[in-house]
DNA sequence: TGAAACATACCAACTGGTCGGTTTCGGAGT
DNA sequence: ACTCCGAAACCGACCAGTTGGTATGTTTCA
């Protein structure tokens, strides 16, 4: 059934995920994508009309890579819907570690540079955003009922809350080339959470 | 004293605060910022050696207007420093409105394309961004002594949290092209300052 | 009058993208 | 099993436009 994909187009996805969350997607030219792929220009061209189109491809298989990564870790098997929603948040917060480059997020990087001059990207970018955002809504609403929590809030502008916090988190941790205040950040971000659900602040160990 | 600073200079600056803001700093050019200027290339490498180094005059100008945009708004003259905290943080919230090239952060948007490949840029950023939070900080201790809370956390990392909710907020704007949750994020903002120093949720108009 | 401010022509390197070609490969016919 | 075929995959030389930056001026002004 799944017809065997050509490797050079993933080779091409691969390296547009690696490469653009380190310079930017302006800043990388096709050579840099080809060179870091080991894939001829013809290549490129045969499997993507324009560059902007692998800028596409790339944040479509974030968003299933993210979904994937995210939707079968360990914390999933909680119970409570709200133990999932804690236990992604800080999955999310140790995450932020070792090099920069390798946490940060493709399409958060690519949609600052892309909204107003590539509109075809910045929609990819935001489905993939908003496609991971949105996974979280149906234990938000789950963990209100759950814990009879009401509030002037909707579970969609949480769960997007969150991927903007962890989006400036990213920022920050650029802007020091450290990874600490990210995850400072972070920590405000699950004592905010465990607040609406008036649960006590996290224990440090 | 002010020895009278030549117009080229500051009209490319202000050049870059503009068209960086809408394109990104890597796909912006020389040319571009010339013609948005109304000046020649000459005059460009007269004043700064590199593109780069315009880059980094136009974040440490963006520090400036920044820190006194908000540090002469209305808001600051309330006499407890909790409500000047909540007349920052609710200001930039209503700030989340019209074109989104013209509320968001030029050295957010730059710091994203240049962590990697132009350290002297990255690092004009992070002053930029790290002095205007650090003009919150005071007030934040202020607020906490005045009223009486402690809690596991440091002015200093609340004080970077608040600017990178609007960095994520920023980003869900450029994504979805419409303002709505960056403003709702910044609400999730306010609502946590609350909470934190205890306060009753915002009431609604 | 001398230095700083500004202008213009120019350049080598690089950019995204094209184009004519060769190789690879799954299946159809025998 | 073997050949053959057409399409898809892949290659690399090439191109016109743009890039950041330079060289050589002329103008402005204290």
């Amino acid at each position: 059934m799944a017809t065997r994909q050509a490797p050079a187009k993933e080779k091409l996805i691969g390296a547009a995920v690696k490469v653009v969350r380190e310079k930017g997607f302006n800043a990388t030219s096709v050579d840099d994508l080809c060179r870091e792929a080991g894939v001829t220009k013809g290549a490129f061209f045969h499997h993507f009309p324009t560059k902007v189109d692998l800028g596409i491809a790339a944040a479509e298989a974030w968003k299933l890579h993210a979904n994937e990564l995210f939707g079968g870790a360990p914390f999933m098997a909680a119970e409570d819907p709200l133990d999932r929603i804690l236990g992604y948040l800080e999955f999310r917060r140790d995450m932020l570690d070792g090099p920069i480059g390798e946490f940060t997020c493709l399409v958060g990087t690519m949609v600052q540079e892309s909204y107003d001059t590539l509109p075809a990207l910045r929609e990819a970018c935001q489905d993939s955003i908003w496609g991971h955002a949105l996974t979280l809504v149906d234990d938000i609403e789950a963990a209100r009922v759950r814990h009879g929590v009401t509030g002037d809030w909707t579970a969609e502008s949480l769960a997007l809350h969150t991927q903007g916090v962890l989006q400036g988190a990213f920022i920050l941790a650029k802007a020091a080339d450290d990874p600490r205040a990210a995850r400072d950040t972070a920590d405000h971000l699950i004592r905010y959470v465990r607040m609406l659900f008036n649960l006590a602040p996290e224990t440090k160990e």
